[in-house]
DNA sequence: CGTCACTTTGATGCTGATCAAAAATGGTGG
DNA sequence: CCACCATTTTTGATCAGCATCAAAGTGACG
């Protein structure tokens, strides 16, 4: 691994008080690999061999079950999946494929679990994370069960907007058929959702969202800090 | 608490291999208290002071939004929750009320922080307890997602025949209300449900559900280990 | 300027929620 | 033991949300 993306990982909260002994054990039997677009990481029901890290790029968690399939999450730079797997040495739940061209940092499982048992700084940040995994997780759940598909839309729009910066012009970065996918809706409906939340102060012109009234937005979609982040 | 609590509770997986001081560090401070049925244990937004073990009775956890409820688990003996919560000390992103007359072991959230950090094997023992939570809500979301309102009332019967020893004969304990709450689904529609799951060999007689024709049933179930436990 | 992929629009059907009412169940007191 | 009442459960009718299938529109790019 170089020493750019060393130092980034190095940075992240899951190693931050580590000792320089236990990060480098950790290190020294990773990878940092880089996958094209459109490839399956991990697979439900296989054992798991690494802790991942994207680092770069865009991951996709899905799961199937008689010939039905469902995006159960998207994740982004910098965060651990299947973290749970590993702790627990049982099969995956979900599996992974990447969205983009992206750079993941696989760690060995069992060195996951050793530096564990050794390191209380990295024991403490791992459950840390872990903790945070799982309210994500029950957010998704709520986000489900609470809302229906435009107001899902709506709160994502808020949320998007919100990490890029509240410019309330909001960058896709994905097409329409996977966004559908990850707020749980099919793109017909993403389409027809869109039309709707044409009266609640939202434009869709051509690859960006534009907000042009986010009160309107937001009395409609009723943002919750205990669903959205 | 008397002898005969601690010891059911110095035997949970939680508890096994931590030093005799720190689980007397962990008890000395903790309640067991017994409430009625209908109590709210806990609320959603509030932040945590207590670690929860259901050590008998049952528990629901519940959130709101907007005007709607949403059942997301029912807990029995011996299950920990708000985990997640009491270890990064943020607010509840769940409520929780009992569901029968029930007694909880409330942990100060502190005394569960602090005794992390000196022990760890309590600290292996805790992040395996999160972990197995992290992947019930993954399943959860997966049955959500997956399948429909009758295909999850029949997993659910298959997996209650074999926590009841495979009698095929189920008894409820609870009512239909809850028992439809806990599955997603309206009483009306756990009504009509039962009623469909009859051309797949599953009767229903009083407080009471027999499976007349597991092949049938499982055939229609499609029972998958990576959703249902 | 034509092709191909993506997106939108339209028509239709299934799933599950809601509201209303009937039927079954269970407990209580005469 | 039975009649009565309250509660739970079932049944029926209707409606909203979302999926599916089909077809038309749009835009990027060679």
């Amino acid at each position: 691994m170089r020493q750019a993306e060393n130092h980034l990982v190095r940075s992240l909260p899951l190693f931050a008080n580590v000792s320089e002994k236990h990060f480098d054990e950790l290190m020294s039997t990773a990878f940092l690999q880089r996958f094209p677009q459109g490839i399956t990481l991990i697979r439900e029901g296989d054992l798991p061999d690494f802790l991942h890290i994207v680092v770069e790029g865009s991951v996709e968690l899905f799961a199937s079950h008689d010939a039905h399939e469902t995006v159960l999450d998207i994740l982004k730079p910098m965060t651990t999946f299947i973290l749970a797997a590993v702790i627990r040495d049982e099969v995956y739940l979900k599996s992974a494929r990447t969205l983009s061209a992206a750079q993941i940092l696989m760690i060995p499982a069992q060195a996951v679990r050793d530096v564990f048992d050794q390191d209380p700084a990295f024991a403490r940040a791992l459950v840390n994370e872990l903790a945070a995994r799982y309210r994500c997780v029950v957010r998704a759940l709520k986000d489900e069960k609470l809302r229906n598909s435009t107001e899902r839309l709506a709160n994502w729009i808020l949320q998007e907007d919100a990490h890029q910066g509240n410019k309330h012009q909001i960058a896709l970065g994905i097409d329409k058929r996977t966004l559908a996918s990850r707020l749980g809706m099919t793109p017909e409906n993403l389409s027809r959702n869109l039309a709707q939340l044409s009266k609640h102060g939202v434009v869709n012109s051509g690859h960006d969202f534009i907000i042009e009234d986010i009160d309107a937005l937001r009395s409609f979609a009723k943002p919750n800090s205990l669903i959205d982040q």
